[in-house]
DNA sequence: CCACGAGATCGACGTCGATCAATCTCTTGT
DNA sequence: ACAAGAGATTGATCGACGTCGATCTCGTGG
């Protein structure tokens, strides 16, 4: 019987998470914070990743169903996985030998949010 | 009397500006494509940068006024200036001796749409 | 208890990007 | 026509990052 393990970095701050772009400047810390998200989807791999698992059935996939679409090696996909993880965009869950992970939609939202204009 | 320049590069090709993350799979070009734009705001220097000139009176600032509050050089201001403007994020505008940056709302909106899920 | 397999970590390598000083271009004012 | 200033470009430097092979960890099955 498969038991969820966290096995992940806790989900970062979120005191900080949603300063709009738009209202005033941003200080040089609030600036970073943002920007360790923002780096975290702006790479071409790891966009590939968050659409695969986000058009697959039950909105989960393997690290093992992910090295084959993509083309890369295990361990690279292991670190963007990481990196999506730490930026808390995904979420895995140990189940048996297998590792799923899922996209957190409010985490993409809150993304979206802070770069909208006049929101 | 000042007279308006180009002075940047065009647009970048809105063709492929909007395909949705959350639809389907993206191919490596869209991918490719989407990220160029997103490390474009993926940056605390470009991301203030942004922030500024948007709570500016007009919505516009000089290179002159950016420096300053962000205590970088001036070639440094320019370069992410130049990137902001090659992602389309901003335009600039020559007026005597100085450029006057502004954003384009429509690119950013544009950007947060992609990431946003379920859209 | 041991072999196998999935996934995470480590170390190394190559590339890209942020930053600056120096220089170049162009406009303004004298 | 010339000096001054704003901004763009160039070249160099240094750190960050993507990628891989090798190794480590841990759960599964015999």
């Amino acid at each position: 019987m498969p038991k969820p393990l966290p096995l992940l970095d806790p989900l970062p701050s979120a005191d900080v998470c949603c300063t709009p772009l738009t209202s005033a400047p941003l200080s040089a810390e609030q600036a970073e914070d943002l920007a360790v998200r923002l780096k975290a989807i702006a790479d071409p791999t790891r966009l590939r990743l968050l659409s695969i698992v986000l058009s697959s059935q039950g909105m989960e996939a393997c690290t093992c169903d992910l090295t084959g679409p993509l083309g890369l090696s295990q361990p690279t996909v292991s670190h963007h996985l990481k990196k999506l993880a730490a930026a808390g965009l995904v979420v895995g869950e140990r189940r048996g030998t297998w590792t799923y992970y899922r996209v957190v939609p409010d985490a993409l939202a809150a993304l979206a949010a802070v770069i909208t204009p006049g929101g």
